[in-house]
RNA sequence: GCCCCCAUCGUCUAGUGGCCUAGGACACCGCCCUUUCAAGGCGGCGGCGGGGAUUCGAAUUCCCCUGGGGGCACCA
């Protein structure tokens, strides 16, 4: 059998991490099987799904590196891969039910219904729809009217799925539910299950809450004549607090986290462990190795909390391990667009790709690039910690003095030259070297933390190191 | 209320009756390395929700309880 999955969004925002994930397991089922992935768009909710939100959910996908093989912008044999395009299939499908006496128009007003809802509500009793209109009533020529499924009185309906094990159901707890609404437009229920039919879905891999839909999906395909695909429901994705992760509990969308500096990679590799684990004990893989690894069967059962130190830490990991140039071109990536775009390497000041190794085992997110070599090419200013530090220490400016000079005679102006001559100078004046370079550090860069500080003083420049060690020693004598 | 799912360190998890005095990772705390900060190395803290049952033996099997979650729409 081919594998076939899909990723059925609807377009209603962002691609929210928890589809994400979801994504990211049917891809990566559909190609560890040398299946196809399918990319869907649900957009039969007319009123909340925006074309904005498709092109969204395409290029949060798309810079994920989860390509699909049939869906918008690829085309494929089951197109179109829209719903709302789909309108004339559900209709044909619905109406063929209906002449084969498998669905049947309801008459029975929203209104009646949701009274009868509310009544059995008050009772503590649960409102099943009474098949009011069950038989014979598409004698009832006039008025809007729904179609319902018709679906079995007793018995039960099992749900064989490959993360839960057979889960049963019990068919007289479930009703003949609407696949075709008064204005002509297809539920949910009936159009996923239409397509994933249409669109021969070997696996449909979804999240935990679509589980309960599941036997009316099984229903539509029963009696469409189909063939009911394998299912996989996967856990949910909880917030610290252990609710399911929602906006509240802070960035929750795929382009939240690129925004804010993390990496592909990174974003793979732990939406991947939440909820699927090789063997405990690997925690870093590169896309490849989860191709070659994931199986459906490692998929755990329970509800992962979604914790973005762990996140924090494996972006850190993940760009430790990229190359230099590539580091430095999505550096400069993140950088594009927006107000620092172009700014190092201009004006003879130090570049991305210069700056990129000082601080490359540094950066936990692309946005550290600028935090930890801001000084290089942003306007000069002190952090109040490290004025108030440089103000405080009294080697200050015997060591700004003794280090200008060194810095000022020193030639050939490198790396190592200043480290053996800076070194000697620290010893001369009896003060460890880590005492002796701190001021030089804070004058320098206005910071406490920088990149080494003999590469930081090669890629500031000599004139540029001593100007502002010039202008800090200024600074502590006219202060006194 | 009814139906369904789930339950190992704070978090992600390994574990499928003896290899478990429960392993790994993040976080946290020490120490080492060191030019600041990271990174790295070493060590530490910390867990099988409760009760029954099966068994020579249960984290692992069964039942009940408790807790958490999902669903019960002309939303998806």
């Amino acid at each position: 059998m081919t594998v076939r999955t899909r990723f059925a969004p609807s377009p209603t925002g962002h691609l929210h991490v928890g589809g994400a994930r979801t994504a990211l397991f049917s891809w990566l089922f559909a190609r560890s099987m040398g299946g196809a992935f399918i990319l869907r768009i649900e957009d039969t909710d007319t009123a909340r799904s925006t074309e904005a939100a498709v092109e969204q959910i395409i290029s949060s996908m798309a810079w994920l590196g989860l390509d699909w093989d049939e869906g918008p912008g690829k085309g494929g044999a089951c197109g179109p891969y829209r719903q709302m395009e789909r309108a004339g299939l559900y209709e044909s499908a619905a109406q063929r039910l209906f002449e084969e006496g498998r669905a049947y128009r309801c008459y029975c007003s929203p209104k009646a219904l949701e009274d009868a809802r509310r009544a059995a509500r008050e009772e503590g009793r649960q409102f099943l729809y009474p098949g009011t209109c069950r038989e014979g009533a598409g004698k009832q020529a006039s008025g809007d009217y729904v179609v319902r499924l018709r679906t079995p009185d007793s018995g039960s309906t099992v749900v064989r799925d490959l993360v839960r094990g057979d889960v049963e159901f019990d068919d007289a707890l479930s009703d003949d539910f609407i696949i075709v609404r008064s204005n002509g437009v297809p539920t949910y229920n009936f159009a996923a299950a239409v397509d994933d039919d249409a669109m021969a879905v070997s696996h449909v891999i979804r999240g935990d809450d679509h589980l309960p839909n599941t036997p009316k999906q099984i229903h539509v395909i029963q009696a469409l004549g189909g063939t009911v695909p394998a299912y996989a429901h996967l856990p949910l994705i909880l917030g610290p607090d252990q609710s399911p992760l929602s906006k509240r509990h802070g960035s929750v969308s795929v382009e939240e986290f690129r925004s804010k500096g993390y990496i592909r990679e990174a974003m793979i590799n732990y939406l991947a462990l939440l909820g699927w684990s090789l063997d405990g004990e690997t925690t870093l893989f590169t896309l490849e190795e989860l191709v070659s690894s994931f199986t459906l069967e490692r998929v755990g059962k329970n509800a992962a909390v979604f914790d973005n130190d762990k996140l924090l830490w494996m972006n850190g990991s993940h760009i430790r391990s990229l190359p230099g140039n590539e580091l430095a071109q999505r550096v400069e990536e993140y950088l594009a667009g927006g107000p620092l775009e172009g700014l190092p390497g201009s004006d003879g000041l130090p570049g991305v790709a210069d700056l990129v190794p000082l601080v490359h085992e540094k950066m936990k997110t692309l946005e550290d690039f600028i935090t930890l070599t801001g000084f290089f090419f942003l306007p000069f200013a002190y952090e109040e910690k490290a004025l108030s530090k440089l103000l405080d220490d009294e080697n200050a400016p015997g060591v700004l003095a003794a280090a200008r000079e060194v810095i000022a005679a020193i030639e050939p102006y490198d790396a190592g030259g200043l480290e053996s001559s800076l070194r000697e100078r620290a010893d001369k004046m009896d003060i460890k070297l880590g005492r002796f370079l701190q001021p030089v550090r804070i004058a320098v860069s206005g910071r406490t933390v920088t990149p080494g500080m003999f590469e930081t003083l090669m890629a500031l420049g000599r004139e540029k190191s001593l100007e502002r060690i010039d202008a800090a020693a200024g600074m502590l004598s006219s202060k006194g």
